[in-house]
RNA sequence: GCGCCGGUGGUCUAGUGGUAGGACCUGAGCCUUCCAAGCUCAUGGCCCGGGUUCGAAUCCCGGCCGGCGCACCA
C-alpha cells in the first residue's frame, strides 16, 4: 500500500469518512461503511452530480428496485455474460476461464454459452493444457462463478431474482413508461443514483472494488440518426485524453486537445461522448479532483463490455494507480433490443415523417371457409403463408391459383379466395429504436479520490498541519462555530450564533472545549472551510472572526450578515479576499 | 481462488511462553484573550477457533480480515 492510500485509509477511519464493515464480526471483504463525515460528503457529493448532469441538463431521476427478476438478466445478457466458468491448474494453481481454453484450443466459438459440465468434457477430449505451465488440465473441476448476488423472490426458489449489477437495467426495463414521460420526444435522459451489487471475486484497495456500491448513471436515449450533442457548449474545454493508439505505441502518452478537435480529428469518434466529456470534466473540477492527475482513456477493443460500442473512462490517480471512476460508453440498441425481444413489448419511439407518404401495400384475407374444409389443421399455417408471399412475391397473385409453401407441402389456392388486394396505405411516421449514451459515475471512488486529493499539510507556527481542502460545496461540515473561551458570556453568544446558523440551513459544529488552536485543527482534518470565533470584541461590536481553512486567514464579519456571507461562500459567489 | 507478508486500546505503536506499556485521540476538571501549549484524573486493547503446555497475546494448525503479486474486473 502506498503511502498516500494508507495515509488515507488511517484519516478516514479516525475522522469517520470510511471504514470496513462488520468487523465486530471479523468484517467481510468488500463492504464498507460510510461514517459520519463519509455519509455527509457522499450526499452531498451526489446532490452535486445530480446539480450538473440530472438538473442542469434537463434529465428525469427515477428510483427503481436492487432486486429484480432473472428474466431482466436473462434479456440483458448479465446472467451468461457474467457467468464465468473457472478451471484451476492442479500443478501450478492458475485460475483460467475455462471457455477462453476452449475457444484458444479447439477454435470453438461461443464456448460461453456451453453447459459446464460439457466444457469439462471438451478439456478432457480435447487434451488442453494449462497455458502458465503446460499441465494436462483433464478432469479437474469446471466451477461456475457468477457474479451476480442471487436470491429469490417470495416463497420457495420457483421465482428466483437478482440483485442488480449496475442500476441501468432499471432505466432500460422501465423504457416504455418513462418514454411517456419525455412525451414520446427523442432525446431524453433518464438518470438514477443507487446500489448496485457485484460478487467480485477479490475486493481490494479499500473504496476503490467492492462488492456493494453507489452508482450514479444517467442513460441518454438518442435517436442516431438526427440527434446531436450540443457539442458549441463545451467546445473549448481541454480534454487530457488517452486514446487506444496511444495506448498500444511503444512511445504514446495523453494528448491534451479541446473538444471539438477531438471530435474533427476523430480521435472520439462519437460527439455524444465527447459532450459528456467535456461536461464531466468541468465536474471533476468543481468537486475538487486534481486535474494533474486525471485523464480519459479509451478502452482497448477487448476490453469493451458486452454491450458496449465505443467507451471511454474517466481515470484518477491515487498512490500511484490509475482508478476507474467514470465509463463514457455507447450502449447503441443493445438493451433496447433485447428487453424487447424478451418481452415482446414496444422499446421504440414514433418519429413522424415531415410529410405522411403514401404506399401501396399488397393484402390478403383469405376465405377460411374455403380454406378449413380444404386444408384441414393446416388451413392457418397456408393462410399465414399467403400474407407472407403477398408482401414478398404480389405478382405471384396474378394468376388464376397460388402456390404455397405449407407443412412442408405445395399447397395450391385459388386466387379468388385469398381476398388479394393492393390498398393505399397512409403512413405517418416510423418506430424508431433509441440508442443509449451512458455515463456511468462509481461514486465510492470519487469519494475516494476526492479525499485523496484534497489531503494536505502545511505548517503554521512552526507546527505540521493536515487538512483537507474539500470544496466548500462538498464539505460535510460548512462552519465551526467557537467561543474563543467559555467564559464571560463568549459561550452563550457562540451557541446562539450556532443555532442561528442552523436556522439558515448551514451544516454547523459548536465545539466549545480546550484550546481554540485545537478546535481549528479538528475542523480542518474533516474539511470544514470556514470557522467562526466569538471573542470579546464581540461582546461590543457584534461582529465575528471567519477563519478560512486553507490560508488561515481571519476577518471580521458583522454577525447580523454571517449566516448570508456563509452562504454565499459556500455557493462560491463570494471568496474570503472579497470581505 | 493461489502465493508472499501482516493483524496489540478509537488511531499509531513497544513487548516477552508467566494474561501488557507508551504516544496521540476522546471525556471530566484546572489553566488559557485566536491556531493540536501545560497540569490532574478517567475510559479503552493482544482478530477468531483448535492444538502443544502447568500456563499461549507470544509456538503450531485452520479460519477471518488486510496489503502486495497472479488470475478476474461485464
Amino acid at each position: 500500500m502506498s503511502d498516500e492510500t494508507a495515509a488515507l485509509d488511517e484519516l478516514a477511519r479516525r475522522r469517520g469518512f470510511y471504514f470496513q464493515a462488520n468487523s465486530a464480526y471479523g468484517g467481510v471483504a468488500g463492504f464498507y461503511v460510510y461514517g459520519p463525515q463519509g455519509a455527509t460528503l457522499k450526499a452531498n457529493l451526489e446532490e452535486a452530480w445530480r446539480d450538473r448532469f440530472v438538473r442542469r441538463e434537463g434529465h428525469q431521476e427515477i428510483e427503481s428496485p436492487d432486486i429484480m427478476p432473472e428474466v431482466v438478466f436473462e434479456a440483458s445478457g448479465h446472467l451468461a455474460g457474467f457467468d464465468d466458468m473457472i478451471l484451476e491448474c492442479p500443478e501450478c494453481g492458475a485460475s483460467h476461464r475455462a471457455d477462453h481454453l476452449v475457444e484458444d484450443g479447439t477454435g470453438i466459438e461461443e464456448a460461453e454459452s456451453i453447459p459446464p459440465e460439457e466444457v469439462q468434457e471438451i478439456v478432457a477430449d480435447r487434451g488442453l493444457t494449462c497455458p502458465s505451465c503446460g499441465a494436462p488440465l483433464s478432469g479437474q473441476p469446471v466451477e461456475e462463478f457468477n457474479l451476480m448476488f442471487g436470491t429469490n423472490i417470495g416463497p420457495g426458489s420457483s421465482s428466483p431474482g437478482y440483485l442488480r449489477p449496475e442500476t441501468a437495467q432499471g432505466m432500460f426495463v422501465e423504457f416504455p413508461r418513462l418514454k411517456e414521460y419525455a412525451r414520446g420526444q427523442l432525446p431524453f435522459g433518464v438518470a438514477q443514483i443507487g446500489k448496485a451489487y457485484r460478487n467480485e471475486i477479490s475486493p481490494r484497495r479499500s473504496l476503490v472494488r467492492v462488492r456493494e456500491f453507489t452508482q450514479a448513471e444517467l442513460e441518454h436515449f438518442v435517436d442516431p440518426e438526427r440527434d446531436e450533442p450540443p457539442i458549441e457548449r463545451v467546445a473549448d474545454v481541454e480534454l487530457p485524453l488517452y486514446p487506444a493508439d496511444e495506448q498500444q505505441a511503444e512511445d504514446g502518452g495523453q494528448v491534451t486537445m479541446t473538444v471539438r478537435e477531438a471530435v474533427d480529428r476523430g480521435v472520439i469518434g462519437l460527439p455524444w461522448i465527447a459532450y459528456y466529456l467535456g461536461v464531466a470534466k468541468g465536474w471533476y473540477e468543481r468537486i475538487g479532483v486534481d486535474m494533474d492527475r486525471f485523464r480519459y482513456r479509451q478502452h482497448l477493443a477487448g476490453e469493451r463490455a458486452h454491450y458496449a460500442a465505443d467507451c471511454w473512462d474517466a481515470e484518477t490517480e491515487v498512490g500511484g494507480n490509475w482508478i476507474e471512476v467514470t465509463g463514457f460508453a455507447t450502449r447503441a440498441d443493445y438493451d433496447l433490443r433485447k428487453h424487447a425481444e424478451h418481452s415482446g413489448e414496444e422499446f421504440t419511439v414514433f418519429r413522424p415523417y415531415d410529410e405522411p407518404i403514401t404506399v401501396e401495400r399488397p393484402t390478403v384475407d383469405p376465405d377460411m371457409s374455403y380454406l378449413g374444409p380444404e386444408f384441414g389443421g393446416a388451413a392457418g399455417d397456408v393462410a399465414d403463408a399467403l400474407e407472407r408471399l403477398a408482401e414478398t412475391d404480389p405478382d405471384a397473385f396474378e394468376g388464376e391459383t397460388v402456390t404455397v409453401e405449407a407443412d412442408g407441402e405445395s399447397d395450391v389456392v385459388p386466387v379468388e379466395v385469398t381476398g388479394f388486394a393492393v390498398e393505399e396505405v397512409t403512413e405517418n411516421g416510423e418506430h424508431v429504436r433509441p440508442h443509449v449514451i451512458e455515463p456511468s459515475f462509481g461514486v465510492g471512488r470519487i469519494v475516494y479520490t476526492v479525499l485523496a486529493h484534497a489531503c494536505r499539510e502545511d505548517t503554521v507556527d512552526g507546527e505540521t498541519r493536515t487538512y483537507l481542502a474539500l470544496p466548500p460545496e462538498l464539505a460535510p461540515t460548512t462552519v465551526g462555530v467557537f467561543p474563543l473561551m467559555d467564559k464571560d458570556g463568549l459561550g452563550e453568544r457562540a451557541r446562539e450564533i450556532a443555532a442561528d446558523l442552523r436556522r439558515a440551513g448551514l451544516s454547523v459544529a459548536h465545539d466549545e472545549s480546550g484550546a481554540i488552536g485545537r478546535r481549528y485543527r479538528r475542523q480542518d482534518e474533516i474539511g470544514t472551510p470556514f470557522c467562526v470565533t466569538v471573542d470579546y470584541d464581540t461582546l461590543d461590536d457584534d461582529t465575528v472572526t471567519v477563519r478560512e481553512r486553507d490560508t488561515t486567514a481571519q476577518v471580521r464579519v458583522a454577525a447580523d450578515d454571517l449566516a448570508a456571507t456563509l452562504a454565499s461562500l459556500r455557493a462560491g459567489d463570494l471568496a474570503v479576499d472579497d470581505l
